[in-house]
DNA sequence: CTGGGTGCAAAGTGTTTGCACGTTG
DNA sequence: CAACGTGCAAACACTTTGCACCCAG
């Protein structure tokens, strides 16, 4: 997993144009559309909702979803996005270009607050050490009602 | 949700009764037969493995793959199995017997080392404090590759 | 004997794939 | 001009649902 962090949006593209030349793929306009749009847009998007996005931004492009999950996955493939997978329906992407971080989510508004834990971190590794096991990545959602929707009720 | 950690069968079951007279459903043959099940072979079960399981062990009751969803599902709603959602392939899930603990999940043989740690779910308490998020559950899993898989390669 | 439960098959989701055509390098 | 990429629709995998019959309470 190489170090993408903080980096603006013409280094996410130089990144991008190297991963596809290494491997004999075409930098395209729907390509390079899906990653402009995740990075004006930051946020967490469902393959149908940055879909949406694109046909409303980029009509004459005709984008079909077919390509967006092409190149989330190739986009994911190259640790260029991360995915979450919720409970049910599906997944969300969002772009790599931030530290590490985990997920709350609140279960009334479907809201995503971000946070960074480095004690939580550092214990996953002494956990992992224990058992043997070699970590690689890991994710950790937290599940509640946030702050607004509390005071909703 | 309730505390149902560390109960025999014959707790579950008059816990999963309760709950089914509670709500004016029935006890029938397929529900006990599933949970039984869970029981006998802890383990984590995608709705297709525990199907084929009962097949095998009760093939006089020709239970459907539908009813194996709904009794899931109803389990799930009524806090007695836990699911999993892994990266894709639908969810896994657990009886909810044994103390609150994640999964280390192995990428190369995709066994499943369960763990608790309280330092972790501590400092997940602080976090949401923090932001005034009302915790309600989590998920975290770790992944990599297990001891066993390392030895292998 | 009545309302919920079941198996079956059909319908829904979300995602991937085969194909003919279009575009990049 | 030779791949590779794309849109489209069909295929897929997983899950839910409508229905006629069944069974628990």
């Amino acid at each position: 997993m190489a170090d993408i962090e903080n980096m603006e949006y013409d280094s996410l593209l130089v990144r991008f144009k190297d991963i596809l030349k290494h491997n004999n793929l075409k930098f395209t306009k729907q390509r390079e559309v899906v990653l402009k749009t995740m990075y004006n847009n930051d946020d967490h998007f469902s393959p149908e909702s940055l879909y949406m996005l694109l046909k409303e931004s980029y009509p004459e492009l005709n984008v079909g979803i077919a390509t967006v999950y092409r190149t989330l996955n190739l986009l994911e493939d190259s640790d260029m996005v991360t995915s979450l997978s919720f409970g049910s329906s599906g997944k969300k992407f969002e772009l790599g270009n931030k530290p590490h971080h985990d997920h709350m989510i609140c279960k009334v508004c479907d809201d995503i607050i971000e946070f960074e834990d480095n004690a939580i971190e550092k214990r996953q590794e002494e956990i992992a050490n224990k058992y043997g096991f070699k970590l690689t990545n890991h994710m950790m959602q937290l599940y509640g009602i946030c702050q607004k929707c509390q005071k909703k009720q």
